[in-house]
DNA sequence: CGCTCCTAACC
DNA sequence: AGGTTAGGAGCGA
């Protein structure tokens, strides 16, 4: 080897495992030999050495070995007998695999490198430590953290599977130390899967903290007594001698014995025949088309190799559900709305689900025949599933339906061999049967999910909505299980209305979830690569129990007087919070970049003030280590302690010492203030544009207790407003040319809401007067006039007012103001004194949920309290202060939800083009034409104004505000 | 990798 | 003090 030279190391078990890891474990040859790992392990090298041998010289290898562990004895059990002491064996189908796979690397005519005593790692650092020495370069093929302190100047190492190389940045990115320092950083943290001891209460963050301070383990063993936080120098001292041999374990070998000396690792092309022979004994036919194409080699000339292991253990074949129960109807005349959903309800719970019963769809003309089952029905349960989770990308993958019980289908319209991505399974034509053509199929399904005399039944159906949208079908009239669901049964205390949740209550049936169908994180694979019929048992069970608890909990909406909520409220609202999400807002991605440099730059000098405030670098993120300098080694007076024991350093608490004229309290705060802003918003939210530079959020209608909406990824209801920096993040959210954002929001609403249903009539009086209603309380209750009021006193009305929302509490109003709690309960006692109503109100509000277990919104959505009468003092007073809230609350967002169900016809009407994009619980944001701007607003603020009526007549006006601007931060 | 805890952004 | 979602730290499998 010589300067120019590349050597190539693949960390051959690391390798085997991840590709047993990555595959079902199922994979088998014909006579039953379990092959998965093999499979994975051949198609990665493959892959490797295609990119090497097209891949320009200078990095293309020059060298290459595989490299493998031996045994699991090793010296490193002589120095310390629990080194992997707690490791399990390999899976039973894995160990045949092992020899096999060393048969595939010589097959491959790659040198396979193992010896007795030592890890693969130490066979890595010594070939490494070599060719560096002999002038080349290295790429180690693995991401085991174990390597990365071999990692230099000229030695990366490759994550094959990320496709990531790394090397001392990037180390140093990861872990918070540069490679030299690995070793102490591994010492100081072990390694629970190796059983390397470490110190405890280290973690990588503290470490590499550490190592910064102290330069090295050894300097940092030496001067442990320095170490403020008492916990962690006691660590230190009594686990000292634990880290040295902690770094002996992990110290890699670089002087193993070699076996196979570095030049004989020259690397040469494949012998055709030879590999083609070994991958068609192994049955992996697409790769053995690969390779035979690649290497020139006719693949029917060759004949299979004989394997060195033959006829390894057979898995235990799963024995199908026998069952098949006949779908149960309503064969019994049902002479109550009650009778019908009680009847409902036990027959679905005796029902038995027979997954073997499903269909997969390969022809037009069994859709066609599915189809025309669908009208005769004229419902047709139908569920999606697309290539990602987010509904505005997600590409459509395939498509299931249920027509009755029982009766469900698959249609796979996008699958891939399971092999199409790096990691190969079994062979395109064992999996793929016909799929119809996208086009083809839409043309059929669209006429059908257009229908309105064909019910479209869904759970999360504006998901479905959303996808169907993007291929051109408008998917009417719908029904949502999920919200019927809601509808029936919002609690804060019992389960959601996830479907595999309503399955189990209802119908007793627990299905494939959909990790079991894809896995999760790494070995997480697009449902698209997996099995068809695989995926039909999944898909085709949503649409069968979508459609199963669809009749169980339609029935109960009437019955239980619920329909319109569910009419008025919930389904309406579904297709308008689709188009909302699909539209998007604008957003300015170098406003957000260059506050995002802004906040850096603050950040890094707050970073050194604290450090040097502190007297030591530390974490200000950790509330763990911001608490044990704070209160530990600057020892200031501690507050309130969390939950676990920890010093709280809320806001809160820091403020209270930043008042008393501590200084690093206060830049904590700041500091806090400004990685939350970075963090959060400047940071991620471009992750979330779209190429258009659009972000869309999803709204969950069906996560809140109260009727409120949610929205997530991201949650665009929390972009900040309160102070001014964050407010600078609102400039981003812009309109396009040529266009203004008009934001709307009602003004107090919930306060007139509480004025209206307690019957307060000063209240009322100053919303109908439009006075000041903070002033007014706080006029009310002191006795001071409203002209030139102390903004205290009327600070501390504003308070109670909120409060009084909240289900007041003499704790939580002392807290908010920072008054004694017996001064808060005077408050409280003198509030309803004066406005006697709201105690009533509230009094009522408890009797009514414990009698019935719920309160109702003044459109009639419950909010259900089942703990409410808990023995538990504090979980009763909670359930109650949620109680009184509910109704409030919730009847804003049920205003709110008939507005937005309204406003799209309304503009409409008034030929207007505004688009509605946003909601933030009492506000509308909007998209509108400049020349539109005014006459908009009009509309908007009619339509929102009016919203409770006619169905329900508020006694105080409700008062919406308007403005109209280029960004979200002027027109609000 | 997934969970809990803590904190903080919004109405 | 009512209703939310998100991100970082730390821990254990």
């Amino acid at each position: 080897m010589q300067k120019g030279d590349h050597l190539f190391l693949v960390d051959g078990s690391a390798y085997i495992f991840r590709a047993y890891h990555a595959l079902p474990p199922l994979t088998r040859k014909s006579d039953g030999l379990p092959v998965g790992a093999v499979s994975g392990f051949c198609n990665m090298l493959w892959k490797l050495i295609e990119d090497a041998r097209s891949t320009e010289v200078g990095v293309a290898p020059t060298h290459f070995a595989v490299i493998f562990d031996y045994s699991s004895t090793t010296f490193r059990n002589a120095l310390y007998d629990q080194y992997k002491a707690n490791r399990e064996a390999p899976p039973k189908d894995l160990v045949p695999q092992f020899s096999l796979i060393r048969d595939a690397v010589r097959a491959f005519d790659l040198p396979c490198i193992e010896k007795e005593g030592y890890e693969a790692d130490d066979l890595i650092a010594t070939y490494t430590t070599q060719a560096v020495a002999a002038g080349g370069d290295v790429t180690i093929v693995s991401s085991d953290k174990d390597l990365m302190q071999l990692v230099g100047e000229r030695v990366i190492l490759y994550d094959q599977m990320k496709d990531k190389r790394l090397g001392p940045e990037e180390v140093k990115e990861k872990f918070g130390v540069y490679p030299e320092k690995m070793i102490d950083l591994q010492a100081l943290v072990g390694d629970t899967s190796d059983n390397v001891p470490g110190v405890p209460g280290i973690g990588p963050k503290t470490a590499a903290q550490l190592l910064d301070e102290y330069g090295t383990l050894e300097a940092l063993l030496e001067r442990a007594s320095e170490i403020k936080q008492t916990k962690r120098r006691e660590n230190l001292i009594e686990f000292a001698d634990q880290a040295r041999l902690s770094k002996k374990l992990v110290t890699l070998d670089c002087e193993t014995p070699l076996d196979t000396p570095l030049d004989d690792l020259f690397i040469h092309e494949p012998d055709g025949e030879k590999l083609v022979a070994f991958l068609k004994a192994m049955e992996f036919t697409t790769l053995t088309r690969r390779v035979a194409a690649a290497l020139e080699t006719d693949a029917s000339e060759v004949e299979r190799a004989s394997l060195s292991v033959e006829g390894a253990p057979r898995g235990p074949d799963l024995d199908p559900v026998a069952a098949n129960a006949p779908a149960s109807g309503d064969t019994l005349f049902a002479a109550t709305p009650q009778g019908l959903a009680e009847r409902r309800r036990e027959a679905a719970t005796g029902e038995v689900i027979d997954r073997s019963a499903y269909e997969t769809i390969r022809d037009a003309k069994t859709l066609r025949a599915w189809m025309d089952e669908a009208r005769e029905a004229g419902i047709l349960a139908f569920d999606t599933e697309t290539s990602e989770l987010s509904a505005y990308k997600g590409e459509l993958v395939g498509v299931s339906f249920a027509t009755r019980p029982g009766r469900a289908a698959y249609l796979p319209l996008a699958h891939v061999a399971a092999d199409a991505d790096l990691l190969s399974g079994p062979d395109e034509a064992e999996t793929l049967g016909g799929q119809v053509p996208l086009g083809e199929a839409l043309d059929i399904l669209k006429p059908i999910l257009e229908d309105p005399a064909i019910l479209k039944i869904g759970q999360n159906v504006k998901y479905d909505l959303l996808v169907m949208l993007r291929h051109g079908v408008e998917m009417a009239p719908i029904d949502d299980t999920m919200l019927i669901s809601y509808a029936l049964d919002a609690s804060n205390s019992l389960a959601g209305h996830g479907m595999d949740e309503l399955s189990e209550r209802f119908l007793g049936h627990k299905p494939i979830s959909y990790k079991e169908l894809c896995g999760t994180g790494r070995n997480a694979k697009p449902i698209a690569a997996v099995e068809i019929d695989k995926v039909t048992e999944y898909a085709a069970e949503d649409a069968d129990v979508t459609l199963r608890l669809w009749r169980v909990l339609k029935s109960r909406l009437t019955a239980e007087g619920l329909a319109h909520v569910y009419e008025r409220l919930e389904r309406p609202l579904v297709p308008v919070l689709a188009r909302m999400e699909e539209r998007g807002i604008m957003v300015d991605r170098q406003i957000l970049s260059r506050l995002s440099g802004r906040f850096a730059q603050k950040q890094a000098g707050l970073e050194a003030e604290i450090a040097d405030m502190a007297g030591e670098t530390f974490n200000p993120g950790s509330p763990k280590q911001l608490g044990e300098i704070l209160f530990g080694k600057l020892g200031l007076p501690g507050g309130k302690k969390t939950k676990t024991g920890q010093w709280s350093t809320d806001v809160k608490v820091l403020e209270d010492l930043a008042a008393e004229g501590h200084e690093l309290p206060s830049r904590i705060v700041e500091w806090r203030q400004l990685t939350k802003l970075k963090g959060t918003y400047t940071d991620a939210l471009p992750n979330h544009m779209d190429e258009a530079g659009r972000i869309h959020t999803s709204f969950s209608m069906a996560s809140t207790t109260t009727g409120r909406l949610s929205s997530s990824e991201p949650n665009l209801q929390n972009i900040p407003v309160r102070t001014e920096e964050g407010r600078a993040i609102r400039t981003a959210f812009v309109a396009p040319k040529g266009k203004k954002l008009v934001s709307a929001d009602y003004s107090q609403i919930e306060l007139r809401i509480l004025a209206h249903i307690a019957d307060i009539p000063q209240l009322k009086d100053a919303f109908r007067d439009g006075i000041d209603i903070h002033a007014m309380t706080a006029s009310e209750m002191f006795g001071v006039p409203v002209e030139g009021m102390d903004p205290s006193v009327r600070r501390r009305a504003k308070a109670i007012n909120f409060g009084i929302i909240y289900g007041i509490s003499a704790f939580g109003l002392a807290n908010q103001l920072a008054i004694p709690r017996e001064e808060a309960g005077l408050y409280i006692r003198r509030y309803f004194e004066r406005f006697p109503g709201i105690r009533d109100y509230m009094d009522e509000t408890k009797a009514y949920a414990k009698k019935h277990g719920y309160v109702e919104t003044l459109f009639g959505r419950r909010a259900h309290y089942p703990d409410i009468g808990a023995k538990n003092p504090q979980v009763r007073a909670f359930n109650e202060r949620a109680a009184i809230n509910a109704p409030i609350q919730g009847t804003a967002a049920d205003i709110i939800r008939r507005a937005m169900i309204r406003m799209e016809p309304a503009l409409a009407k008034a030929k207007l083009s505004a688009r509605m994009l946003l909601q933030v619980h009492d506000e509308l944001v909007f998209e509108v034409e400049e020349a539109e701007v005014d006459e908009t607003i009009t509309v908007v603020k009619n339509v929102m104004e009016a919203a409770a009526g006619p169905r329900v007549e508020i006694s105080v006006p409700l008062v919406v505000e308007a403005a109209a601007a280029t960004n979200w931060e002027e027109a609000h």
